[in-house]
DNA sequence: CTGTTAGCGCGTTCAG
DNA sequence: CTGAACGCGCTAACAG
């Protein structure tokens, strides 16, 4: 039984009466051919319902034009727009984006990586669980280059794209300290993310800024589901010492914190004053509008399409290898949006 | 200048004295090889830092294990939630998503397609905008199945899953209906979307059982623009007779409501009542929670894949061409879900 | 149990 | 300006 088949460039040239290699150019513009020719050609085409493939075009090219794009979860919106801003600075180059969610965990970030790995992508953009990752290492075998954006791998495999994360917590925490809050709690996830430990760095750095001994810090480390947040609100808010302000370090923890105060009802920003990280739009339409950290997502996006681009460019370049000069790191300033749901103290 | 070039299969037969064969069987577990050559096949590859190439691979095989994936926007919940839960279904299986966003252009849906075509994914699952697209036919002709979701296309070219759209539109209105309304207002997009026609059918469906002429309807078609559906509301409730209660029918429109009564000071339930469409876990954190229809989401992704894997399946099976029965349309009910944002009149 | 060989569909020389 | 011929890395079919 003879298995489906699609018209290839062999049946176009045939169908045309001229060679492969003047049908491969007239679909490519590499090099000049008569226009009555060309026209034969493409008269030809779209009798045959040619379509070229760019499976055979990517086997001698070394070439697919596509771009992995590995982050937490799609669903996320802090992901979404990244791969929107990924997608937006590369479709017009006719590059394909091939997204994986790895839910933070190494073992399906690795899966996804090795599959990419073989399908010989041009490039890899990651926002990585932080893990030390062997596979990294035949990906730069293989000179597929990676850029890494918001969060550092445990090794420079690639430049590196990011919020300045110490300036973020920084910027939530000496925000609700001038406004007089003393008792400040921040929720974080496993401190093995590069984020999570910069936001703490920037928060403890504020703390000592305002005098406050290190045993001041109210690190409350929860697991990164809305769930867990929840729980943990409830717990710290109906404590003796309760903090007066709670800083969320995404949008995750945004919603459990919010799921606890509106079940304990607890006033915000009476009872409690809040800081968000993850501005989405409707954060100002709740009440009170909420208060929060915005990446400047676009930015980091296009920086990074930019030098993975550069990266692809290049890596078919060189013979042997290139300097490999230290990758680059680009730090965005984050920007605290001032809205309602904090008071002063 | 020689090109960078990675290990082959020749490469790993020759390092471990065996044919490509063999190498290929290894890999593919695809007939029995001894467990000395085996291992000695497996310690070359390590050596060589082999991957076999799916470029390669599906050049033979006429299979990509790559499913394209039109919505349009990823950015968009909705269209997230999809994403990810088609993700769910296919990453075990080794099938990659290449994710595009036609921001509602048929141009763009046009171009992605051709894209995808090229780069002959085995099956493409869409929301298509509903324009006629001749690259349909081409893409039939190439025996790469296609899977509707959520919106249905001018033609059938594929199988069908969607929400039942009559259905939300009559359920959101006689709620509103029951609840004493008479002045119903729905926000809707361009109406050569199949969701909007069938939502407004509901509608009126529902306006009639409640002996209300036709006249009663006050649809109000938007550009699906935040901004858009913000000055469509604040024209429509400064009128004279202004509806006492709004239908969203989006995600979208539903936060430029709530951002046009924040803005005017029109309070919910006590001014106007609000049904919106496309339920998100912060809807439930407005003041008033917001009374939403919710889309079975998951299971509107997991019937898809099954039937895009299906399709797939059997694409490579036939040697002509199939019967073409029919293709099925799968329709869901959608889910309301009762909160504070309406209110008896 | 393993090897040989012929494509898969296209881009790319390099003569004509 | 055109076309023949080779190679890309791998799998499938057949031999042994």
């Amino acid at each position: 039984m003879r298995r489906k088949s699609v018209p290839t460039i062999r049946d176009v040239a045939r169908e045309a009466n001229v060679s492969t290699a003047t049908v491969s150019h007239v679909f490519n513009n590499t090099r000049w051919v008569s226009p009555s020719t060309r026209q034969a050609v493409l008269d030809a085409a779209a009798r045959l319902n040619y379509r070229p493939s760019a499976i055979a075009r990517s086997l001698t090219t070394r070439r697919t034009h596509a771009i992995g794009v590995v982050v937490a979860d799609v669903l996320n919106p802090f992901f979404s727009s990244i791969i929107r801003g990924v997608e937006d600075g590369l479709w017009r180059q006719g590059h394909s984006l091939i997204v994986c969610s790895t839910d933070e965990q190494p073992d399906k970030e690795a899966y996804y990586l090795r599959l990419l790995l073989e399908r010989r992508v041009d490039g890899i953009l990651i926002a990585t669980t932080g893990a030390d990752q062997p596979i990294f290492d035949e990906i730069q075998y293989h000179h597929i280059p990676m850029v890494f954006i918001d969060r550092r791998p445990s090794e420079p495999y690639g430049p590196m794209i990011e919020t300045d994360n110490v300036q973020a917590g920084y910027l939530a925490t000496r925000y609700l300290l001038q406004l007089g809050h003393r008792r400040i709690a921040i929720l974080a996830r496993r401190p093995s993310l590069s984020t999570v430990v910069s936001r703490v760095q920037g928060y403890k750095q504020a703390l000592a800024e305002f005098q406050l001994a290190n045993e001041a810090a109210m690190v409350v480390t929860v697991n990164p589901r809305q769930e867990a947040a929840f729980q943990a609100t409830c717990r710290l808010l109906q404590d003796d010492d309760a903090p007066t302000a709670l800083i969320a370090t995404n949008h995750i923890m945004t919603l459990g914190v919010l799921t606890a105060l509106k079940t304990a009802k607890i006033r915000c920003p009476e009872d409690v004053s809040i800081v968000a990280f993850d501005d989405l739009p409707w954060l100002e339409l709740l009440a009170p509008p909420l208060t929060a950290i915005r990446h400047p997502i676009a930015e980091l996006c296009s920086i990074a399409v930019e030098m993975l681009l550069k990266a692809v460019d290049e890596s078919s370049g060189e013979g042997q290898e290139s300097a490999t000069a230290a990758f680059p790191t680009v730090m965005l300033p984050p920007i605290l949006i001032e809205r309602g749901s904090c008071r002063p103290l």
